[in-house]
DNA sequence: TACTAGGAAAATT
DNA sequence: AATTTTCCTAGTA
């Protein structure tokens, strides 16, 4: 009997959110003068949601599908591992195209045994360099020439997703190491649908090409600090401070800053974006251009120009005729629309974070660590936004202590690198729910308004979501005191986890609690990892394709037509995610079988190998 | 050979 | 109890 399912109702129709980006301040996101987006180690960017196919090649560190960081330099985690050993150890699979014959997992597993992660399979080790094929995904079509990429060649994604990855407990059942019917690969290099390779797409040329620059200060995370800090962004839309529009007195860089954002404009003309969130749409032909009138920069003119600048009377007046629509056009999109990108941004830090403290296997509260964890964050930092070396023996003090140095102590311990770092560590105190941390936000929000109007509240999510823990990408660091006892396998699964994150939606209810829940469904998560269903694991799969995007893909999303590319790949990270080591695709597929009597799947009308349809609502 | 389809029972949650 | 896993037979391309 089918499931019953809360049905979608989207307000429609989809507006274009690509004029947010007039107004959008991106500088709001952290960014270092490398335009290296801070706190990535899994997903690589807060900005990865506009990057669908791959991540911004800016990172000197590499990651797999899995998450996994695969510095070539040899990153050391915490541990005292090399990934680069780790990937060695354990590489099963790290064909950089698709015509590489898998091995079998038993042959991956000689040596590694169960417990040892012998059964942890790792993805193919993407290259987000590779520059030798063009890229189609999802019916959209990329150019992968790093300087070429414009507005029209940009990858749309059809969803606005996440990268992060997951990480999964490391009980693995005892099960004997044999397995079944595996069958073998089936990637069709000749498919019309076949993906050849991940593709690059240059975050940082990119933004130059927008003519966007980020100057580096730390106290621009002040406001992303706030924004942390009050988590409730969908019921509460934060107050004006964290408009784009133009502080009294505004810092140099930003009346510089050139808002023609076009990689942000085209990932939100994506109406899917609005869709997702369940949105209404508004009218953006209010919002003005900054292209025609630049006029969110024109009271900052008047107001730099007044003491010099005798204009007429007249046009100052139609000047602040001007300004005053805009304010009030940006004081509406603040209040209401722009949250859905806020909160995305929000979102993003907040998984990151997590996800980091999983890797480092450190607390996200700074305050709960311990010296050596404060070296782990520390050569972290150092190693992921390429920081000059500093001495570490000078950080020599627990969390407590580390959180409360002003960005002068910092100063004097890494003359070089005290501003990222401070700037890092109060992003990661205010991600981190951390309780005590003496820097309080410089711009408090207001008190969560009761009002119903905000957009952000979600009646209707995506089914997919509705049964999934929030707890499920969050961190399983010992923020709650939950460590696992064998640390070493914690260390192992997470790192070799490719589980990427539940849909926004989902991330959207995890925003909206408290910070105490926030924890306690941290802690929680280490039990919720294989409760999931195979058609939610699809579904998120499917939600990733720049980690799984060569193993399953959609072929019509909105009919939810996909295709399993790689079927000993999907039902190898569906046997990790299960922790079931002998899962293969036989078993999969029975399983998917199983889903055509309750109405959740089904085959396509002309049926094609590999290709199954989600039912509806199911697909959506 | 790889996949599809489905029965049946066991295992898991 | 629901779901998934495991094993199986039979069939198709």
């Amino acid at each position: 009997m089918p499931q019953t399912v809360p049905s979608a109702n989207y307000g429609s129709p989809y507006c274009d959110y690509s004029a947010f980006t007039t107004d959008f301040d991106l500088s709001l996101l952290p960014a270092s003068p490398e335009s290296q987006v801070p706190l990535s180690p899994t997903n690589l960017s807060p900005y990865s949601y506009l990057y669908p196919c791959s991540p911004p090649p800016m990172f000197s560190t590499n990651f797999d599908e899995d998450g996994i960081m695969c510095d070539s330099l040899g990153f050391v985690d915490v541990k005292g591992k090399t990934t680069t050993d780790i990937k060695t150890e354990y590489d099963d699979d790290d064909d950089e195209g698709d015509d590489e014959p898998l091995q079998t997992p038993l042959k991956k597993t000689s040596g590694g045994g169960v417990g040892g992660g012998g059964c942890c399979f790792f993805e193919e080790n993407v290259n987000f360099n590779d520059k030798t094929n063009d890229k189609q995904y999802d019916g959209y079509y990329v150019k992968n020439d790093e300087k070429t990429i414009g507005r029209n060649e940009l990858l749309i994604p059809t969803t606005v997703q996440t990268t992060t990855g997951n990480y999964y407990p490391l009980t693995i059942k005892q099960e004997p190491m044999s397995y079944g019917l595996e069958y073998g690969h089936h990637n069709n290099p000749t498919s019309p649908y076949a993906i050849k390779t991940e593709t690059t797409i240059d975050l940082k040329e990119a933004l130059k090409e927008t003519n966007f620059t980020i100057k580096y200060e730390s106290n621009q995370y002040t406001t992303l600090r706030n924004l942390l800090k009050n988590p409730c962004t969908e019921e509460s839309p934060p107050s004006p401070p964290h408009l784009p529009r133009p502080s009294p007195n505004p810092p140099e860089e930003t009346t510089e800053v050139k808002r023609d954002h076009q990689l942000l404009r085209s990932v939100l003309r994506d109406t899917s974006f609005q869709k997702k969130f369940n949105i209404k749409s508004f009218d953006l032909t209010k919002v003005p251009s900054f292209d025609d009138s630049n006029l969110l920069h024109k009271d900052i003119k008047m107001e730099e120009d007044d003491d010099n600048n005798g204009s007429a009377k007249q046009q100052q007046q139609q000047q602040q005729q001007q300004t005053t629509e805009t304010n009030e056009i940006v004081e509406e999109l603040t209040s209401e629309k722009i949250e859905p990108v806020f909160s995305l941004a929000i979102e993003q830090i907040r998984k990151d974070v997590d996800n980091t403290c999983n890797l480092l296997g450190i607390s996200s509260d700074p305050t709960q660590w311990t010296e050596d964890d404060v070296k782990a964050w520390l050569i972290w930092t150092i190693r992921q936004y390429s920081l000059p070396m500093i001495d570490t023996n000078c950080f020599k003090m627990d969390g407590v202590t580390f959180c409360q140095l002003t960005e002068n102590d910092f100063q004097q311990r890494a003359p070089q690198s005290s501003s990222t770092l401070h700037a890092h560590l109060e992003i990661w105190k205010a991600a981190g729910n951390c309780g005590d941390c003496s820097s309080p936000p410089s711009l408090p929000l207001p008190p969560p308004s009761s009002s119903s109007s905000s957009t952000m509240i979600i009646p209707n999510q995506d089914l997919s979501t509705v049964q999934w823990s929030p707890t499920m990408h969050s961190s399983g660091s010992s923020t709650g005191g939950d460590l696992s006892d064998d640390d070493d396998e914690d260390m192992d699964y997470s790192t070799s986890s490719s589980s990427p994150p539940p849909p926004p939606s989902s991330s959207n209810k995890y925003l909206m609690k408290d910070n105490n829940q926030t924890i306690k469904t941290t802690t929680a998560k280490t039990t919720s990892g294989t409760h999931i269903h195979l058609w939610q694991f699809l579904k998120e799969l499917l939600s990733c394709p720049q980690s799984h995007g060569s193993c399953i893909r959609w072929l019509d999303r909105e009919k939810g037509v996909f295709k399993i590319e790689d079927s000993v790949r999907v039902a190898r990270l569906w046997g990790k995610r299960k922790n079931r080591p002998a899962m293969n695709y036989d078993k999969l597929s029975r399983s998917i079988r199983q889903y055509y009597k309750k109405g959740i799947m089904k085959k396509t009308e002309r049926s094609q190998r590999l290709v199954y349809q989600f039912c509806h609502p199911y697909c959506l």
